[in-house]
DNA sequence: GGAATAAGTTAGTTGCGACTAACTTTATAT
DNA sequence: ATATAAAGTTAGTCGCAACTAACTTATTCC
């Protein structure tokens, strides 16, 4: 059975909706994908036809076991091309995701085993987010953004948002990439800027970015190989 | 204007029927892609009504300027590609054709540029197809095929086809492969079997394979840097 | 508990690109 | 010169995946 690009598409958005625990609901996979939410509807009948999700009217969608594999394979696929375009090919971690939302679709299993090898099955992507392994296991660490980091507490980067280029290169300029340090030294409160220490030196940052920033908590741990 | 993979393929295919110099009749075009004749004339409607191709019905098509310039950038991504996956993902000839074929379609032109200077810019693919420049040149050479080769003559192997992967792994079994030199030992009349000698010791191979073997002429010129 | 609002669905349409069946045009062969 | 064969086209259908407009179901708030 052989999944269109637009399925696979869904998939994706649904797995990243629901990890969180609770379905994926209509009007969040419409943004996510940014079609009409009547759309997902029309697309949730097929999608339930192939077994891939179960869907409850008025009540969102969950993957199946089928979905769930089909969802770890695209995904597997777009954080391997990823990768292998920063480290095998040059490319800059602001370009790499629109390139692989379209390879992902067109690439073999073969080829996405052949990139990985090549670049020494890398664990993560270039924003820190996990690759599946080849028989579909994903550990996903829960994290936590950086809005929950108090005062005074220091935190290791470990994964930021991958689809906005602008704010990833931004991200670059501060040096907020996986693998920093960073201690928070002031918040204000009702939203109001964070000031941070990095090795770049001290920033302040609003908390639209905070949140697009995952870290590990404030105890450090030692590296995991990457 | 974006061109869908389906019209990439139907382009492709008109360019390579016409490097006869004919229009390309509908009938070759189903035959290549593998549809109906009556698919082909759809789209014929739709592509001269994109301006990319011209067609008289009954009379075949031709490629407009603006149909070439898009034949060429698709065939320079899969012959691109082609020549990246051996070069720098290890795979043999025989497997290459089928990958590239999905990936032409979703590659940016970034991605083949830096595919292409990775491997130092060859000149051809890896059967021997020449890869048309970025601004859309192609030096096609006029060659002849083995089957035009006289008995006594000698030739250098420069192309072979490219999308068999079983005739692929023969010709590579064979030792017949671009840049290899050929000479032709006896020919039996009326398409019979025509035995060579290579490299690799002597061999005799029929009319079907010889037929997708093209050579330059039989005065040895000197390699091109490949 | 009923009105307002948010969320979701159905119905109907569109474009793409394939298909089959039936028909037309062109080429070929006596 | 006409019959036949080959090539090509038209007409109508289908599935996918999007859309808008209109309607229905849930939720929330007094």
């Amino acid at each position: 059975m052989d999944l269109t690009a637009p399925v696979e598409d869904y998939l994706k958005a649904i797995y990243e909706l629901e990890r969180s625990g609770e379905p994926a609901e209509t009007n969040a996979i419409a943004r996510i994908l940014r079609i009409a939410p009547a759309s997902v509807s029309g697309m949730m009948r097929r999608l339930a036809g192939q077994q891939l999700i179960t869907h409850a009217p008025y009540r969102g969608a969950r993957l199946t076991p089928a979905g769930r594999r089909a969802a770890l394979r695209t995904i597997r696929r777009h954080r391997v091309i990823e990768a292998y375009l920063t480290s095998a090919l040059g490319y800059s971690w602001d370009r790499v995701h629109d390139e692989a939302e379209r390879l992902e679709h067109a690439a073999s299993d073969e080829l996405i085993d052949r990139m990985a090898a090549a670049i020494g099955e890398p664990a993560t992507d270039p924003h820190g987010a996990p690759i599946p392994t080849r028989d579909g296991t994903l550990r996903e660490q829960t994290l936590t953004s950086l809005l929950d980091v108090q005062a005074g507490e220091q935190a290791r980067v470990e994964r930021v948002a991958d689809d906005d280029a602008k704010l990833l290169r931004y991200l670059a300029e501060l040096g907020i990439v996986p693998g920093a340090s960073i201690r928070v030294i002031a918040r204000e409160p009702f939203g109001g800027p964070i000031a941070v220490r990095l090795p770049s030196g001290t920033k302040t940052v609003g908390p639209a970015l905070a949140a697009q920033v995952l870290v590990a908590g404030s105890a450090r741990k030692p590296r995991p190989g990457r």
